[in-house]
RNA sequence: UGCCCCGUGGUGUAAUUGGCAACACGUCUGACUCUGGAUCAGAAAAGUUCAGGUUCGAGCCCUGACGGGGCAACCA
């Protein structure tokens, strides 16, 4: 792995800055030398290309110093959390190439922990029940700059708060009567310090543990004591939790039994632009239809991406390349795409297909003959050898393949120009025909027989190649063709505007093009180069009979890119 | 206007204990090519937000400004 260009890349590069925390932390001899990390989705949504980012420090961390990584699901908030995510995230994880073991955890599997110890910071005096309703628990929370107000419930006795602690949980309240909280400062300039509620009356059943509770932790009260439990040395998370941490540091330190605490270091997270990475926003899309569900092709969900025709080694790369700092950085998507193509040049097969047909017909070829022609199926990679693709008199073009009065730089086919079909022969325009419109309906050349790829004139230089189908043999196919699924570079930077104000009506668009005809046997999520033209996979929505396609990138076009920038 | 974090080419990142600002993407040339892909060669592009200070020497240390982000869910 990591044996390509930008992987070694990066080793060059010097560490990054939790990497350098991890080894200075070895180097003292820290936690018996033990690494162990933990990567804690919430599931409540499918994985997006924001968690690869977390997913590849958490379990590369584990990887590079011989450490181990848990799979821990936060589920702490039973309204929120299904079932169905959870299949989907550990597929997913599975998909990007990493494996947790055995050790697949759950915030749930600490409630009864969790439970006796906030019966201790009640008993400590260090936790009160409050029976006021939460919009009064805000108001008396203050502002950043205005300290907030102590809670007349502060101060009842360890004995009272006990006995309605278990009274929660055992159901004898209603849902938003009463919470736990922490005692702590109501005139922190930390507002997580600010008495925090830890626990909640909730009375969902839980996707585990069904009926058994009736009072919830809140995520704050979970997290930190989970990694605590779990013997989490380095606790890595996103830039927001920074806040949070000292909160954190006041339970473990009530906790804590020896020198062993998890150590939180955060990051900053992912952010592509022309893309919103928000789970709220990304359940939006697909309930309110914008897209076809969490793995639309256009989704920047992994599942999304995998349909799309992403590999697992390029979303890798691409997050290795874009690194961890405490800057809150907005990564351009070329930087993505880059990575796609680098990864697809080497490994997908090339094959022939035509997007928006034109047809030529050869009229010095034989009426009904066919010819198998042998074409290499990788330039980049010998070792994926050669097949043969059926040839005949009248074939596809791409339309912008030819022009009636083409420009001075243009190599394509033109009236009297010449040009070499891939892998076939050097053909001659000497005819076409339109329409009253001027449309182009047909072309007409000739070939020459001693140019064909291996023959005697094969070496004759001409302009161009262009790619084609034999008429005859295509097959033709559904081709979903995508663009950005928004059209503004930040579509979530707009104050009061919704981001689907932005979306890009032109996201999706299917055509019916054509394919040669070994195309016929390919599985689902079979990545190809479709020559000259770009990146594509088959859908899965694919049939026997219809073959469906997804550009997954074009290929760099430095001449379109020079014609729209009229040079 | 409280607390916390952060300011390095267009973008993302580097720069041993202070020592000529480096790499990748993108952009632009040119070469090569039976993919206008790939590959190869090259170029433009920051003097490190600003102002002071310490030092022989500061992107790295100190001070102060300015700018950006985060924090006031019974969400995570």
């Amino acid at each position: 792995m990591n044996d390509n260009r930008s992987g070694e890349n990066n080793l060059k590069r010097g560490l990054n800055f939790i990497e350098a925390i991890v080894e200075e932390d070895l180097k003292e001899g820290k936690n018996g030398n033990r690494v162990h990390t933990r990567f804690p989705p919430e599931p409540n949504g499918y994985l997006h290309i924001g968690h690869a980012k977390a997913i590849c420090l958490d379990f590369g961390i584990a990887e590079r110093y011989g450490g181990k990584c848990n799979l821990r699901f936060d589920d702490t908030n039973p309204i929120k959390e299904e079932t169905e995510y959870i299949e989907s995230i550990r597929e997913d994880i599975h998909w990007l190439g990493y494996d947790w073991e055995k050790r697949e955890y759950y915030a749930s599997d600490y409630f009864g922990q969790l439970y006796n110890f906030a019966v201790d910071l009640i008993r400590k005096g260090l936790a009160y029940v409050d029976d006021q309703s939460s919009d009064l628990i805000a108001e008396q929370k203050g502002t950043p700059t205005v300290p907030g107000i102590e809670s007349p419930y502060r101060s009842r006795p360890a004995e009272e708060n006990l006995s309605l602690f278990e009274k929660m949980n055992s159901g004898a309240f209603p849902e938003g009567s009463r919470v736990l909280r922490a005692k702590i400062d109501m005139a922190s300039p930390n507002m997580h310090m600010r008495d925090p509620i830890i626990y909640r009356i909730i009375k969902h059943p839980h996707h585990r543990t069904g009926n058994r509770w009736h009072v919830y932790p809140m995520y704050d009260f979970a997290h930190g004591q989970c990694d605590y439990f779990e013997g989490i040395t380095h606790s890595l998370c996103t830039l927001e939790f920074e806040v949070h941490r000292p909160l954190y540091n006041w339970f473990i330190d009530q906790l804590q039994t020896d020198d062993y605490r998890p150590r939180q270091i955060e990051f900053n997270r992912l952010n592509l632009n022309y893309t919103v990475l928000s789970k709220r926003k990304l359940l939006e899309l697909v309930k309110e239809g914008k897209v076809n569900g969490w793995d639309d092709p256009r989704m920047p969900t992994l599942c999304g991406l995998r349909r799309r025709g992403y590999t697992p080694e390029s979303i890798r790369n691409f997050v290795a390349s874009i690194g961890y700092t405490k800057v809150e950085a907005i990564n351009d998507v070329s930087l993505l795409e880059f990575a796609i193509r680098e990864d697809l040049n080497k490994r997908a097969p090339r094959v022939m297909a035509v997007l928006n047909p034109l047809k030529v017909i050869l009229t010095n070829y034989p009426e009904g003959k066919t010819e198998e022609l042998e074409t290499i199926n990788n330039p980049e990679d010998e070792s994926m050898g050669v097949r043969t693709i059926p040839f005949s008199k009248e074939i596809y073009i791409e339309r912008d393949d030819f022009m009636e009065d083409p420009p001075k730089k243009y190599f394509r086919l033109a009236p009297g120009r010449e040009v070499r079909l891939k892998s076939a022969y050097i053909i001659k325009c000497v005819d076409y025909k339109t329409d009253e419109q001027g449309n182009i309906l047909e072309v007409y050349c000739t070939y020459d027989e001693t140019t064909r790829s291996g023959g005697p004139d094969a070496d004759r230089k001409v302009k161009g190649t262009l790619h084609w189908v034999s008429v005859l043999h295509a097959l033709e196919a559904e081709i979903r063709l995508y663009d950005r699924l928004y059209s503004d570079p930040d579509p979530s930077g707009h104050r009061g505007k919704d981001p689907k104000t932005f979306l890009n009506p032109d996201s999706l668009k299917i055509i019916t093009g054509y394919v040669e005809p070994g195309l016929k046997n390919s599985k689902p999520l079979d990545h190809f180069q479709f020559q000259r033209v770009g990146y594509f996979n088959l859908d899965p929505d694919s049939t026997p009979g219809r073959l469906i396609f997804n550009r997954t990138v074009p290929l760099r076009d430095t001449w379109s890119r020079g014609q729209a920038s009229g040079t």
